[in-house]
RNA sequence: GGGCCCGUAGUUCAGCUGGUUAGAACACGCCGCUCAUAACGGUGUAGUCGCAGGUUCGAAUCCUGCCGGGCCUACCA
């Protein structure tokens, strides 16, 4: 068996996060991990909130918190959500967490002792009134090209211009909208990117099996040169920045970048986890220590390909030190709400606790992986919503499993029959139970989502095929043994379709497996032939009443939906 | 401006390195079943594969141009 490291991207601490970055990679993530685990394989999930960043800042301010209570609220509330989507970290950590001021200032020294950093003064735009500087995108002004009057300090959101903050007329703060900007002088660290271009090209020529996207975005930065890069910001939240172990002359004010420290939380968090439960973190990390036989994949947006093929590998590559890396990587493409974006920030879409509010997890963690963004963006719509799940999971998943049991029920008291042996209708389902299980199992090997989950309800579908064929209902009078083989064959193709849908819909496959009394914790992946697996339940086994196991999404809930969250007016 | 991706049945998508009548799911029609949440099964209708050229014995698949949509472009994370 081997060992698999899983991170998902982190998501930023303010507030709770959209079905969008749900779906872009925590939960692709999450699945990964519980087929990796019911595969027997040693598994260390790992994700945290990146707490650092004007955001923040900005998010504490509003709430009229300090920024560290403020950032404990956040992480709990996020923290929670993910737990109650069933999002199975193994850690779920603190970019602000002491392990990792220390792993991030370590690093830092390092990259120094490299020869990789360089302290370098710039000017930046001051904000009087708010007494800070100010990120770029914080400055808004009148685009100089089209005479847009929102136009943000890095780029016009009319007409698409790349600007400087400068370049503005009439600029004005956007946190407090203060026009008493002056532009000051500021000195940073600055990572020499460019020096490690060499290496980190010929790393990944070497990564033939990434997702083309991924490549592509990475190509692009080498191929237009790695820029040197300031790693240091004018702030009071983040990682002090430190020489030798001593706060860093001049640097007394300043923080590392937000992006400098968050990709170290991986291993960070890594870190607390062994703190927390007495495990060993560098066996994870460190290759002579045990990180060479460790499969490394890490799952993320496509906003964040740059920072995972490029400058996080320039951290850990200057370092020196021999950090594990990457070896398989998943980017997604974003989840879209009715054209647009999803937005955090302007509370555009449906947020995880809102969804947890109207379904339990599974509905959602179905829908958006059978759906999930992975050749290019894909549309959130109620209708698509309300339809996916009706069709896979009310109509294929639970009317199979409910209409088994309740055969079951009305004929053999609710016990798994004996009796009967299997005929040709069997063994052609058992050809064909083992064909959809190969090619699931190698598409969740790939990580292709989408195909994992039609797969799978290929095989629920199976089932209502089989028992259609079978219809025990009318052999039962006449060859009383022979509906006694079909109902248990499709009994256990019950718990085989709640088995192989764990990954995708863990509450309900421990729903239905505890009725079945299936014992086996954590579940294991089927890897008998499927003659074996469709004969597992012990013969005589009572099963346990099941409720029904997903309700009719209806159209007035729809009509509902849409009107208090918006879209499809 | 530069780069990348996408445009295939009403809808969401498969179609790898070019090769018999272009596939699936959903929706829709018809038939069947009654164990089941009017769910299930069978079957059928449906596409000039964005447009225009080109290469080839042969292109959805390769090349060029155009149209339309999306994304990235380093100080938001």
């Amino acid at each position: 068996m081997g060992r698999y490291l899983i991170t998902s991207a982190l998501p930023y601490i303010n507030g709770i996060k959209h079905l969008g970055n749900l779906a872009g990679s925590m939960l692709p993530a999450d699945v990964h991990a519980r087929f990796r685990r019911m595969q027997g394989h040693e598994v260390l999930f790992i994700c945290a909130t990146d707490e650092h960043g004007t955001p923040a800042e900005l998010g504490a301010l509003e709430a009229g918190l300090d920024v560290r209570s403020y950032c404990d609220q956040q992480h709990d509330l996020q923290r929670d959500v993910c737990a109650r989507f069933g999002l199975s970290f193994d850690w779920f950590g603190r970019s602000s967490s002491r392990q990792n001021r220390e792993l991030t200032q370590h690093f830092a020294e390092r990259l120094e002792e490299a020869g990789l950093i360089e302290e370098r003064t710039t000017p930046q735009v001051y904000s009087i009134d708010d007494r800070r500087f100010l990120p770029d995108r914080y400055v808004e002004g009148t685009c100089p090209r089209c005479g847009y009057e929102s136009a943000r300090g890095d780029q016009c959101d009319n007409c698409g211009a790349l600007l400087d903050p400068v370049d503005l007329i009439r600029p004005r703060s956007k946190i407090s909208g203060s026009g008493r900007l002056e532009v000051r002088d500021t000195t940073h660290l600055f990572l020499l990117q460019d020096r490690m271009a060499e290496r980190i090209r010929a790393w990944v020529d070497a990564a033939q099996e990434w997702p083309p996207l991924a490549r592509s975005i990475a190509y692009k930065w080498l191929d237009e040169g790695l820029q040197p890069r300031a790693i240091t910001r004018d702030l009071d939240w983040g990682v002090p920045v430190t020489k030798n172990g001593r706060p860093r002359p001049g640097f007394e004010d300043k923080v590392f970048y937000v992006w400098f420290d968050a990709p170290i939380e991986y291993i960070a968090a890594t870190a607390e986890w062994a703190d927390a439960t007495g495990a060993e973190w560098r066996r994870w990390w460190l290759m002579p220590e045990g990180g060479d036989d460790v499969t490394y994949v890490q799952f993320m947006g496509k906003d964040n390909v740059a920072f995972h093929t490029v400058s996080f590998p320039v951290t850990l590559f200057g370092s020196g030190e021999p950090w594990k890396l990457v070896d398989r990587l998943k980017a997604l493409n974003w989840v879209t709400w009715y054209g647009g974006k999803f937005s955090t920030s302007e509370r555009r879409g449906v947020f995880m606790d809102q969804a947890l509010d109207l379904l339990p997890a599974d509905y959602w963690r179905w829908r958006l992986m059978a759906n999930a963004p992975e050749n290019a963006d894909s549309a959130f719509t109620w209708s698509d919503f309300q339809n996916g799940v009706n069709a896979d999971l009310v109509n294929v998943l639970g009317n199979f499993v409910n209409r088994v049991v309740r055969f079951g029920e009305a004929r053999f008291e609710s016990v798994v029959p004996d009796g009967g042996t299997p005929g040709p209708l069997e063994l052609s389902l058992f050809e064909e139970l083992d064909s959809h299980l190969r090619a699931l199992t190698e598409h969740h090997d790939a990580m292709e989502f989408r195909r994992a989950a039609a797969e799978t309800r290929a095989i629920w579908a199976a089932g209502n095929q089989y028992l259609q064929r079978a219809a025990p209902w009318s052999a039962i009078g006449a060859d009383a043994p022979a509906a006694a083989c079909s109902l248990r064959t499709a009994l256990n193709l019950a718990c085989l379709g709640a088995r192989v849908s764990a990954p995708f819909l863990p509450y309900t496959a421990r729903t239905i497996l505890d009725a079945f009394g299936v014992a086996d914790r954590p579940l294991r992946w089927p890897t008998a032939a499927a003659a074996v697996l469709l004969d597992e339940l012990p013969r005589g086994q009572p099963v346990a009443p099941l409720p029904l196991l997903f309700r009719r999404i209806e159209d007035t809930e729809i009509a509902d939906w849409s009107a208090r969250f918006g879209g499809e007016e």
